[in-house]
DNA sequence: CTTGTAAACTTGTATAACAAGTTTGTATGT
DNA sequence: ACATACAAACTTGTTATACAAGTTTACAAG
């Protein structure tokens, strides 16, 4: 597997150097039909072929590799990567901290989407997953007095459920809501303080694995859209915008 | 506002420099609450600050820029980025074209948002928002024999309902879309051969259309569900996986 | 007070050099 | 013939310098 030239020509029109040659990239992965794992060419090489500094050729690849198209180590060549929540993760982190998103605003795209995920997974999820995704549900009745450990195990369980629809866009915008909702998990938590509303939002958890396990769809969908209706209700009580 | 000290720390154990200084850019960003807009410091005084070279923090901005977290352009310094989906764009056709997501999993993923989103924008549209979407829809049909034309209305239609919605996580979802839809549309259109589909198809989109004028969302999500049911049929007998 | 322009600043690109991590190929010993 | 060790070649990470090109600032001229 020698070093073929790379044909693709730059656009004329566009701007800067750096974006040319991502442009360049790209449609080098495509041309090639590269698949997860394969190596791309060195930076070296790159820069030669397509008659830029190696400046430009790494600068596209830091950009490349921000958005999770490949991945980059030292010394190792980069490699086209695997799909990956980490880039929309920070692009909606950062949305959140420069108050363009709602935390309720992500609550309705989780809810729209948790609802058609928990379904999928009852018509679809492995026996691994139902058993993975009941272990975190009862893991967080488990860790009801830690709720460090009570939320990442909440977390875990929608992750999973995302996982297990088999639709890895689903599981990428689950994902990419973790962080934020790890930020604002805390504020249902405490103002859950009546006797057994813990308990009560757990054992629902609890129940939605039931249900996926006994392949039930209708019975997790209308599980699901209750936990959001309560979740949702409880961020509003609390006076979250 | 004058130049002041970035005080926040490397992280000790992260592997790069660059990755390293990305956080602190990002931690800086929330900081200081810069809000879109707002600059950044100079790649020089950032060097300095961090005790880098200006090419690390340049690599770093790159990164930051890729997933749209700031602007860059020659002479200006950088800013705090509007949302955007084009980087979800790039991530979602990396993974089409790497067989990683198949078209009919995101026709599943659309169907799931834009049945949410025809409903919110019945509810919460404006009266230019109403407008442009039956203008949209009603171009499609001037333009049933120019299908490039009537693909792009088909596009904004969708994504103007989206921004009615208000909500800005759908408005990004369904923009990140458009890219992957603009590649499959070809296929759903030369599929609808026999007499009439076109045109129903299309009217579907001026139902939708009126159903949201008039702030009907029961029938505008019935509508929008019906013609999502119908399209990815129209894939699956296309023999489309 | 406006306008024009030069200076200062800032980003874009190229080159060179070396450190540090990885792969490859070869010589060596068994 | 085969496994191991190790050096050489390759590759990415980081720094420094230099200059081109775009933008902002400051000041002088009218």
């Amino acid at each position: 597997m020698d070093q073929d030239t790379i044909q693709i020509e730059f656009k004329k029109d566009s701007t800067d150097l750096v974006s040319k040659t991502i442009g360049v990239i790209t449609q080098y992965i495509r041309k090639e039909a590269l698949s997860p794992g394969d190596k791309l060419p060195s930076e070296l090489n790159l820069a030669k072929e397509l008659k830029v500094s190696r400046t430009v050729v790494r600068e596209a690849f830091r950009s490349l590799a921000a958005i999770r198209l490949i991945n980059l180590s030292a010394g190792k060549r980069a490699t086209i990567a695997h799909l990956d929540h980490g880039a929309m993760s920070l692009m909606i982190e950062h949305g959140v901290l420069t108050e363009q998103i709602s935390v309720q605003q992500i609550y309705d795209v989780r809810r729209t989407i948790e609802v058609r995920t928990v379904t999928l997974a009852s018509l679809r999820r492995s026996e691994a997953e139902a058993k993975s995704i009941r272990y975190h549900a009862m893991q967080m009745m488990e860790h009801i007095n830690a709720p460090d450990k009570a939320m990442e195990h909440d977390l875990a369980f929608h992750f999973e459920i995302a996982k297990a629809s088999k639709n890895p866009v689903f599981a990428i915008i689950v994902g990419a809501f973790q962080g934020v909702s790890r930020q604002s998990w805390s504020i249902g938590w405490r103002n859950r303080t009546q006797h057994g509303q813990r308990e009560e939002m757990i054992q629902t958890h609890i129940d939605i694995a039931d249900a996926i396990v006994l392949g039930d769809p209708l019975k997790a969908n209308e599980l699901m859209s209750a936990h959001f209706d309560d979740s949702i209700k409880v961020l509003i009580d609390a006076g979250l915008v």
